[in-house]
DNA sequence: TCGGCAATTATGTATAGACAATTAAACGTC
DNA sequence: GACGTTTAATTGTCTATACATAATTGCCGA
């Protein structure tokens, strides 16, 4: 019997594995597939990318091993619930953080503006000032009690989508999640004192300590936004928990 | 032609890939094979414990992504540096990166007390009141500007080589990461606004905001040290870089 | 109705073989 | 000795198959 091959990814470079690993993990992460959803079985998998059971296998068993799905016999695999020590590594998904301590959650839009990149943008996405942006000021609030205010720049030129949507429905941060899957994010972590104006905005006192997070999210070599999230000291803090060694 | 198997694995239970990254897991983390050291083969290991190839391959490959190996076609698998900072945050050695913007780095310690713990120790180190402890205050300095205070305890019953150790010349971090290289982490970052202490060892304002970070290490299940790192706000940020991929 | 057993299904582990990609090392030439 | 070229070692990926294991489902009989 002759040895048919399916043929090599389209992707050059990318091995069949890691691009089914990927498509999942965009699924997950974006929110697509909630926690506790139903991944396709092994079986579903193999003849969708046309490939061995142990391939799409593969994918699976990292998927697991990296905890974002668990995996029962007979059952099949699902989701994760997104547990608080992990998610700090990952991409900061505050509206799943706030409800899955069970409060209610909004997002209030308090300032918007698409305009010509000034200088300050322009560094900040590492774009040529006067490219096309879109500035967005949103605050998050668990039970009505403001978590972090959300300042945010889109670079239209790669996300020219993102001019025409309603962002006081729609979290920002969500709607990118699921439009552009993320290559790289760079966060820098600061503490500042907090300004006047985003004492206001937290209901807390000018000058009392704020942790920041500056996060620049990087695809294909380009950034794609760039978010300053500013949290209020006293109620706030993020948790990492790494090790070399697998967990 | 018969399907002759070798035999099932001894340890019941214990599948035949687990075994073997357990045992490389073993010999790295025991320090028996330092960082950079060389791993066998997997045609050495396949030799070894008689099976087949892709049984050794998945045990290296979990080994290199939880970052524990490096592998290089044509050269072999290696024992990874274990920098830590790959994974998130790049605090694990201060003196490293003082001296990489080149500025003279200078550590001061300002308070040295062998103690039985006291409730608040114990809670931090997860120890039973009353066992012994080392804490240690410092202060790191680049070029004579105080960067960073560092409260740190050690649980002795864990590293009883730490009470003979002068750690006025040492950096109580260099020397601990030197012992235990491969330990797994926890941290709490938070802003606070300088009480009057830390204020002065900074030589801030008292109230200004200030990053801390709270990190606890653990190795073979204990508690080896937990340190809390003030930086001044103004002067210092943390940077971590990561992909969506497995960590 | 209910308890228990059997069938089914999905994952878990393992094998042997194949070819690709990378690159250190050996070799040969000038 | 300096330089390209070939060789071979090592990892990377994939296939097709096999049997093990766990757990849900449904059937059957008391």
């Amino acid at each position: 019997m002759p040895d048919v091959r399916t043929p090599r990814p389209r992707q050059a470079g990318v091995a069949r594995y890691a691009e089914i690993q990927r498509a999942l993990e965009t699924a997950i992460v974006s929110g697509d597939w909630p926690p506790g959803a139903r991944v396709p079985s092994e079986q579903e998998l193999l003849k969708r990318y046309h490939c061995s059971r142990m391939t799409v296998n593969k994918a699976l068993s990292a998927l697991a091993a990296s905890g974002l799905i668990v995996r029962r016999r007979r059952s099949g695999s699902f989701v994760a619930q997104p547990s608080a020590e992990k998610n700090v590594l990952q991409i900061h998904d505050t509206e799943a953080e706030i409800q899955r301590e069970g409060k209610a959650y909004r997002i209030a839009l308090v300032g918007r503006s698409e305009r010509k990149a000034t200088k300050r943008d322009a560094a900040r996405l590492d774009v040529e000032a006067g490219a096309r942006i879109l500035a967005l000021t949103s605050i998050h609030f668990a039970d009505d009690k403001p978590v972090v205010v959300e300042d945010r720049l889109i670079n239209l030129e790669a996300v020219p989508s993102a001019a025409g949507v309603d962002f006081t429905e729609t979290s920002p941060g969500n709607w990118l999640l699921k439009k552009v899957p993320w290559s790289e994010a760079e966060h820098h972590i600061r503490a500042v004192n907090a300004t006047e104006e985003v004492a206001r905005h937290l209901d807390i006192a000018k000058g009392d300590a704020c942790l920041v997070v500056e996060r620049r999210t990087r695809y294909s070599g380009h950034i794609i936004t760039h978010v300053t999230l500013s949290y209020p000291g006293s109620s706030y803090q993020l948790v990492a928990r790494f090790s070399p060694a697998p967990v």
